[in-house]
RNA sequence: GGGCGUAUAGCUCAGCUGGUUAGAGCGCGAUCCUGAUAAGAUCGAGGUCGGUGGUUCGAGUCCACCUACGCCCA
């Protein structure tokens, strides 16, 4: 039993396609779904089906991917793994509108409701197939047991929310502003409005006087009721047809407001519009602040019509209201009123009664009394509104403007803001619990919950949840003619009213409208012909995604909030809010703890994706060339989470080079030993006194890193994680395996060796773990090579097998701390050799090397022969203040002597930067030994701690030396003969080894080397007799021969300097 | 118009509660190292840390305002 040889040239693509085979023959992602105990909460955010799976939707499934498979491996029992389909909605219906070009709701009627939804339910499956294989190849493992939500048994749980909210008194009607087109007689949906909307319209512009009433004010108004006598307030619209709805002025509460006198009379206006309104001549009597107007009564200007069933409260009728929202921007900083046509929020706000002008078709209604315009239509009735107010007394002035309006896509008519009847789930009657509920979730970025999602949450409004459209949950409201009204929770209850069997209803319109009842008292009860907003679909779907509280009782006692989920920004105000409204709404609690927000993803130049733009990367494009691993570590990796980033293919394959083909290659490299010595892992493991240093430094650095990784995670830092091992895999790579490569290569089946193999096998093991849940199939592939291949007990797949643990005894911070050290030295040395032009094969005497502290010098003496092996000295010395060769120089260590001087930094810089020759000497052994230093700083004698100061040291004579942070490396470039031969040798393996390579012979291979034009070259006999072993060694020479190579040889030339060279030629024996 | 976020090298990103010479990878140039590697090392070119002002001994970091872009809302 031994490993499976690897290739180095793998193609992931190709790969991926196997595991998938056999992740499906042995059912792993089954296996995976229903393993572990303790229970661990998902939630899946449902896509639409109707279109295209694209980039957006892979970062999205992989984010939810990681965490739960992490958490699986941590033994979690992951439940609401299951794919999820949002299928109701307006994007729905418009999509099957546009195929049956249609144009807008007479022609879905005059179609048939019943035919029109069956187009929509079959259309929300236009792309599911792709989805299918969408979600299988980027690896995403969700059970195909799908919650839908245009299903009857969800459609019933939503009712019972419905009722829930109904009983609870969280369920309303009232009036709503919606756009709608008087022709047309319908309402448009936001997205209808934006097509429509039209630049430089002309509209009349009115200044209108409304005069303070004489009496009746109240008691905040009437202190200054007195003074406004004979005043008028100012207020400026460009519809007079909303005049007759006016119901109050609203001035800002914290602006200054005139009362001014122009022309003999005196209006009140903000002062700081006055001069652009009134002009120069006005003048300014007296002003108030904006709260202190509020209560104070002005004269209708007509009497609107309230709607039918209405009561409304004189009362409160025709007042100043003082109100944030009022601008100061332009008008005259009271603002006209009408909640029936624009202004529904803030009359809610402030108990407002709504009043009426125009009927839905657009007619100025009778009910305004005998006005010379009633039965106009409302635009043309402008203009003789405009006359009457004149002939009253009531124009100030006016004109015209010009603005932008929306108007009707479809027929051209102006729209008109329409206060309709509409339903709404009262969120605000729970805001400060959405907010506190708000708190306990953490959010990643952190940002989100204090900022747009608590602003969002701060400024809540009542979610108005009915649509007047047709595929959608129909709300379970059923009316009486004289407005009495049941909500329904359940088919049974329905069954119960309708009296007879339901079984085979389908919820949907038209249907569900069919069912009425007669009730004793009120009549024949109809539903109500709204539908849901799509929005409370997906929020609801911890209820009824298990079609709770009818099933599945005991699964939501488990499942009724998530640990996690993932979603991108934009659901800040879609899912995120509806799953926290309605959780909070119903149960007091959050919907989930924890919650990953993704920022969108951009093309190449920073720009949105859309197929206008035709920018949109196609996901299969990239899988199919750099495979699935590569674009996941790539989106985990790239950039925190919640930052939008700039997609580019060339960044996938920096992942896939720098990642996937570093941690490949490493494994290639420990299968291709492994298998020539038949290596398998020891049953009992290896003796640690069998360890080299070097082991223990990657055993040590080995559980770092899963200590590391482990706290990322369970912090949902997903890309901290993935950073976090990308650099071990670097390091294992690049020092573990470089340094150690001799001890794999060498013919002894010696304990060394053995624990080079342990030590190689167990980090490749533990990190290809670690590494599982990002990079799912590479994983794998490792995985079932390295255990599956040599234990048959072991769990059949990575994706079965248990998370990493720490193991203390492994973890050494001092020997991690150590090995940076060293490997700065080493990065030092190089860059000593490259100043002083000396190739690293050519040996050198002496290097001399420092830490910044002791201790650090210290950690260094153990890596003696590292630093002699990686920098091809003969021999290290350590450095300390005793040695005279060298300059001190000093710092301040500024994050501690910065707080504690403050001002007296600049000088004791200053004091610090004359010190030389033996005093630096002596403090800079003081600082090494841990004493304390004395200085003299502005005339005074300051004691500065060892740790309050940065010793650095400055370049000696005679040697290469290169200094970065206090570590010095010091390089004596001397050269002895000895040495100029051993570096000549070194090259001229170096050479043959090339030439080994360039003729294509195997590793193994035995060879004759020619030598033409070495005989009798004093410098390459001498160093032939001293190293002619070695070279023979090195390259497998079974000869070494000073003549010119034949013909078949495989020929290079060493050049020794300008005049002689070396023609190397290279044979097999 | 409001809210939130982002802005650091040609590109993609680090930069902890303010602190020493602002870093990494890719790309470019040069040199080196190399019989696991599509790799690695060193050096170099490339930065007014979006702009202006402020606080501070000291600002990429904190504050204010502004600009550009993105998202959401109006």
């Amino acid at each position: 039993m031994t490993f499976q040889p690897v290739d180095t040239r793998v193609s992931f693509p190709q790969l991926e396609e196997r595991v998938l085979k056999l992740w499906n023959d042995h059912r792993v992602v089954e296996k995976n779904l229903a393993a572990g105990d303790r229970p661990f909460v998902f939630y899946e955010g449902p896509p639409t089906a109707n279109g295209r799976p694209g980039l957006h939707h892979v970062i999205s499934r992989i984010f939810k991917d990681v965490i739960c498979r992490y958490r699986s491996m941590q033994g979690y029992r992951i439940i609401g793994r299951r794919e999820g389909w949002d299928t109701h909605g307006l994007p729905v219906e418009i999509e099957v509108e546009k195929a049956l070009g249609f144009n807008g709701k007479p022609d879905i009627e005059k179609y048939g409701i019943a035919e029109f939804n069956a187009r929509c339910r079959e259309s929300v499956w236009n792309y599911i197939q792709d989805w299918k294989a969408f979600t299988e190849r980027i690896a995403y493992w969700v059970s195909d047991d799908a919650y839908i939500t245009y299903d009857n048994n969800y459609i019933e749980s939503l009712w019972w929310i419905l009722q829930k909210l109904w009983q609870n008194d969280l369920l309303f009607r009232d009036y709503k502003v919606t756009m709608h087109c008087p022709r047309c007689g319908t309402s448009l949906s936001d997205h209808e409005v934006n097509l429509g909307f039209q630049d430089d319209v002309d509209d009349p512009s009115v200044w209108l006087r409304f005069k303070v009433s004489a009496a009746d004010h109240t008691a905040a108004g009437a202190r200054h009721a007195a003074a406004l006598q004979h005043a008028a307030f100012l207020a400026w619209t460009t519809t007079p047809w909303t005049l007759p709805g006016n119901v109050a002025l609203a001035v800002k509460p914290d602006a200054d407001y005139a009362l001014a006198s122009i022309d003999g009379e005196r209006v009140v206006m903000a002062l700081a519009l006055v001069p652009h309104v009134l002009g120069e001549t006005a003048v300014v009597e007296q002003t108030f602040r904006g709260d202190e107007l509020v209560g104070v009564r002005y004269e209708r200007l007509f009497d609107g019509a309230p709607g039918s069933g209405d009561t409304v409260d004189e009362a409160r009728l025709y007042r100043v209201i003082a109100d944030e929202y009022v601008s100061l921007e332009d008008g005259t900083g009271i603002v006209h009123i009408a909640p029936a046509y624009g202004d529904l929020e803030i009359g809610r706000k402030h108990g407002l009664p709504t009043l009426f002008s125009v009927d839905l078709a657009g007619m100025v209604m009778p009910e305004l009394g005998d006005l010379p315009f009633t039965g106009k239509f409302f635009k043309e009735a402008d203009p003789d509104i405009t006359r009457n107010l004149k002939e009253r007394g009531l124009l100030f002035r006016s004109g015209r403007v010009k603005h932008s309006y929306p108007f009707c896509w479809r027929c051209g008519t102006a729209l008109l803001y329409y206060a309709k009847r509409s339903w709404y789930i009262r969120t605000t009657a729970k805001k400060d619990l959405l907010v506190e509920n708000n708190k306990q979730i953490a959010w990643v970025p952190e940002h989100i919950r204090e900022g747009r999602f608590g602003n969002w949450l701060e400024n809540n409004i009542d979610w108005a949840i009915s649509r007047e459209r047709y595929w959608g949950t129909p709300l379970p409201i059923w009316m009486a003619e004289d407005g009495y009204t049941e909500c329904i929770g359940s088919l049974a209850e329905l069954e119960q009213k309708a009296g007879r069997n339901l079984k085979d209803l389908d919820l949907h319109r038209p249907y569900v409208d069919a069912i009425t009842w007669e009730d004793a008292q009120h009549g024949t009860m109809r539903r109500i012909p709204d539908v849901a907003d799509c929005w409370f679909d997906s929020g609801a779907m911890p209820v009824a995604q298990w079609h709770y509280p009818m099933e599945n009782q005991e699964l939501y006692q488990l499942a009724y909030q998530a640990d996690y989920i993932c979603e991108a920004v934009d659901q800040t105000r879609g899912w995120f809010y509806t799953l926290h409204a309605l959780s909070t709404l119903l149960f007091d609690r959050p919907a989930f703890k924890n919650v990953i927000c993704l920022g969108h993803i951009l093309d190449g130049e920073g720009q949105k994706m859309s197929k206008s733009k035709g920018n949109v990367v196609n996901p299969w494009t990239v899988i199919n060339e750099q495979g699935s691993d590569a674009l996941r570590w790539y989106l985990f990796t790239a950039s925190p989470p919640g930052s939008p980033r700039r997609f580019s293919s060339a960044l996938v394959n920096e992942s896939l080079r720098k990642f996937m083909l570093t941690l490949w290659n490493t494994y290639s490299f420990f299968v291709t030993y492994a298998g020539l010595d038949g290596w398998v892992p020891p049953a009992h493991g290896v003796a640690n006194q069998h360890l080299a240093p070097i082991d223990r430094w990657a055993l040590a650095r080995l559980h770092a890193l899963v200590h590391d990784a482990t706290a990322a995670f369970e912090a949902y830092d997903v890309t901290g994680a993935a950073r976090e091992i990308e650099a071990f895999v670097d390091e294992l790579s690049n020092w573990y395996v470089r340094r150690n490569r001799r001890r794999f290569w060498k013919s002894e089946a010696d304990s060394d060796k053995q624990a080079a193999y342990a030590t190689l096998y167990t980090c490749l093991v533990t990190v290809t773990k670690l590494a599982a849940p990002f990079i799912p199939f590479a994983a794998e592939a490792i995985y079932q090579n390295l255990v599956r291949g040599v234990d048959a007990a072991a769990p059949e797949s990575v994706h079965l097998a248990r998370w990493p643990q720490v193991d203390q005894q492994l973890v050494d911070q001092q020997l991690v701390d150590d090995t940076e050290v060293l490997l700065k030295a080493v990065s030092l040395g190089r860059a000593a050799r490259k100043a002083a032009g000396l190739k690293i094969r050519q040996p050198l005497r002496q290097l001399w090397v420092r830490a910044p502290t002791a201790a650090g010098t210290d950690g260094l003496r153990r890596f003696e022969a590292e630093l002699r092996d990686e920098l091809n000295v003969k021999e290290v010395r350590f450095l300390d203040s005793s040695t005279d060769f060298i300059e001190y120089r000093f710092k301040p260590n500024l994050r501690i002597v910065g707080k504690k001087y403050g001002k007296l930094v600049p000088q004791l810089t200053a004091a610090l930067r004359e010190l030389s020759g033996d005093t630096a000497r002596n403090a800079a052994r003081a600082v090494e030994q841990g004493q304390s230093v004395w200085l003299t700083v502005g005339g005074s004698e300051l004691e500065l701690q060892h740790d309050e100061l940065l010793v650095e040291t400055s370049s000696p004579a005679g040697y290469a030396v290169a200094e970065d942070g206090g570590v010095l490396c010091a390089l004596d470039t001397a050269l002895t003969p000895e040495l100029t031969s051993e570096g000549l040798a070194r090259e001229l393996v170096r050479n043959i080894q090339d030439a080994r390579k360039e003729a294509g012979f195997a590793i193994s291979d035995r060879i004759v080397v020619y030598l033409g034009g070495a005989d009798g070259d004093a410098e390459v006999e001498a160093m032939l007799r001293s190293w002619g072993d070695y070279v023979r060694n090195e390259t497998l020479a079974e000869d070494l021969v000073l003549t010119a190579p034949p013909e078949s040889a495989y020929q290079v030339v060493l050049d020794l300097d300008d005049a002689r060279s070396i023609r190397i030629g290279v044979r097999r024996q």
